[in-house]
DNA sequence: TTGAAAGCGCTAACAC
DNA sequence: GTGTTAGCGCTTTCAA
């Protein structure tokens, strides 16, 4: 259709127009009143050439840019995609785009990730670090978080799914509390014996379930046996490791408690593998709740994905307009969903929307 | 730890080495042989300054920004993560950044990205689109995809999915022969009554696998039967409610095959809620081989995602390098995976890596 | 209300 | 081998 082989640019407008070219950035942008006149000549000399504005030399000249950078751990492991979505379907929704990394969980990918998006001049970061902030070694990295600048002007970081530290502003899940209800709900079907599969510790989220575990046993007076926490990666593997390790200790449980649901999934497969009964001979349950608990029908604790995501966008815009603006924490609660793996015959469904 | 408030460019670079600009830019950009002595003062003076290039500047002045954008249906769709996974780590690799949008299924969606993605000035496009090829209504849509120009210059579109035309490059996957595969292998174990639940036939991808539905009854010489083939809408409740159509139409199957994995669990659910055994009654197969598929042990058709993303990405690469070269097609084949839902007993392993 | 002109940070002729 | 300079397309003072 069209043939011109010459970007078309706002000079070209206005001189169709024959108007000058500040003239045509005003209608563009509303930026000054310009008459109804002019107005309605840009509009038509715009409508004439499909011009459509240089989103790089604006932002060049702005220095926003209009998109902000999602950094997480993997795109393909199944906690992230419903964040993924949620983030980009508001920020769409805003004008924002969004850039994707993934750090595969490796902290020296994710520094040099950081570095990377200086030269980017992106508007802002979502960040779910694999730091470990504990480890002495990171701290010049989470003092560099914390101030990160582009080309002098600070960069607005928001952190997700791990509090980094108490100046950056994050959206998190009550970890400690999501394991308790956990713990809870096995404790109220009359289970007594209930081991942890762990989340690693050396993520914060790791710490914090762990801490979970802990706190429930101390709560219902429940004696601590160390045979009964065994740290897994995350893993379906992992998981089913742990569970034939627990297994095989002689030790009598009747109920488990994963830090994921992968973990959980693979418990459940070693325990079924024994020829044990779930959830008569041991209720597991899974944390996070992503769609394959529903599909197998286990028990997990809801974490809401797309709230996160929500939350994480709407704290950075704010800051995005007021970089000032006082640290916001927001810390999600997860919630019991019960399946058939802790009570048999429970009515099942599935969760249809998330794929 | 630094307190610059002015972005630092490469003219201060060029004052703190005491060279000019362009000097600095060559020993950047290794354009032009400079000095030694030269190259080293710049190069001391970048790490004094901490000195970031600024790519949207650089992106202004060259018309290359180096990012991309992934146009797909949704990112939680159990199928694109990691296609999207492979093309995010890839492109790193390459020094390119990788922009996301979902289109939701929605061609209105997919058509307003496409023209908002022309004043982004991104250096190509890799699109999953939901167009169907056989309604006239979007001929010159298509012609608009197959001519994409942005600010003059023709942009790079790497069709994966679905073969818009015969003119775009493209990665798709042979589904007359995948479901073929599916077909065939239900005939080996023996099954002579197979319906098949269809992915949607407004996508290609869908008028393909029933074409390949219809073509393996005639190489079998098995009759068709109308209510044997029901379409759904890749939903698991559709898989669901298509089979209990089927099961309800006192039609006699032994075998199923279904467009997805997500229409063919819920089919699998609807028989076994009718009391049939899988696959001693009806063998089920999916398609596209999600991992719940390995969760839950059901037969599938494996579509080599990361494959495909890598593939993409080439064909983008050889584009945006040559945006003369000739017209490329990938064609890419999927594995037969045996589980439980068609042959009892099989071992069964997880398919770990992907989540 | 409108327009001229000065850059944003960088690249790439073109001179020296 | 090195420096000068003219833009890339746009926003935004500052004058008119």
């Amino acid at each position: 259709m069209e043939k011109e082989m010459k970007p078309i640019g706002i000079k070209d407008v206005a001189k169709t127009a024959g108007v000058s070219i500040s003239t045509v950035s005003h209608v563009l942008n509303g930026t000054k009143p310009v008459s109804d006149s002019l107005r309605k000549r840009v509009m038509d000399a715009v409508e004439e050439l499909h011009y459509e504005v240089n989103m790089v030399a604006k932002g060049l000249k702005s220095g926003r840019t209009h998109n902000i950078a999602v950094v997480v751990n993997s795109l393909t492991s199944i906690f992230f995609p419903p964040l993924l979505q949620s983030i980009q379907g508001d920020a769409d929704r805003l004008g924002y785009t969004v850039t994707v990394f993934a750090t595969g969980g490796e902290l020296n990918k994710e520094q040099e990730l950081i570095q990377m998006l200086k030269s980017l001049w992106i508007d802002g970061i979502i960040l779910s670090s694999c730091a470990d902030t504990a480890d002495p070694a990171n701290v010049s990295y989470l003092e560099e978080l914390t101030d990160l600048k582009i080309n002098g002007h600070p960069i607005p970081l928001i952190c997700i799914e791990s509090e980094l530290n108490t100046r950056l502003d994050a959206v998190i899940v009550d970890d400690v509390d999501g394991i308790f209800t956990a713990f809870n709900h096995l404790y109220d079907i009359g289970r007594r014996h209930i081991a942890y599969i762990a989340a690693p510790f050396a993520y914060n989220t790791g710490k914090l379930r762990k801490e979970g575990y802990l706190a429930s046993l101390k709560k219902y007076n429940l004696p601590f046996n160390s045979r009964l926490i065994l740290e897994g990666d995350y893993t379906p593997v992992s998981g089913y490791e742990c569970m034939k390790t627990i297994l095989a200790s002689g030790e009598m449980i009747d109920g488990l408690i994963a830090g994921n649901d992968q973990m959980a999934i693979g418990a459940m497969r070693a325990a079924m593998d024994k020829g044990l009964k779930i959830p008569e001979d041991i209720a597991v349950i899974g944390y996070d709740d992503n769609f394959p608990a529903s599909l197998i029908q286990m028990s997990s604790i809801n974490i809401p994905k797309e709230e996160m995501g929500k939350m994480a966008l709407e704290l950075l815009m704010r800051r995005i307009e007021n970089p000032n603006a006082s640290r916001m924490l927001i810390r999600l609660n997860g919630d019991l969903v019960v399946r058939n793996s802790t009570v048999a015959g429970t009515k099942s469904t599935w969760d249809l929307e998330n794929w």
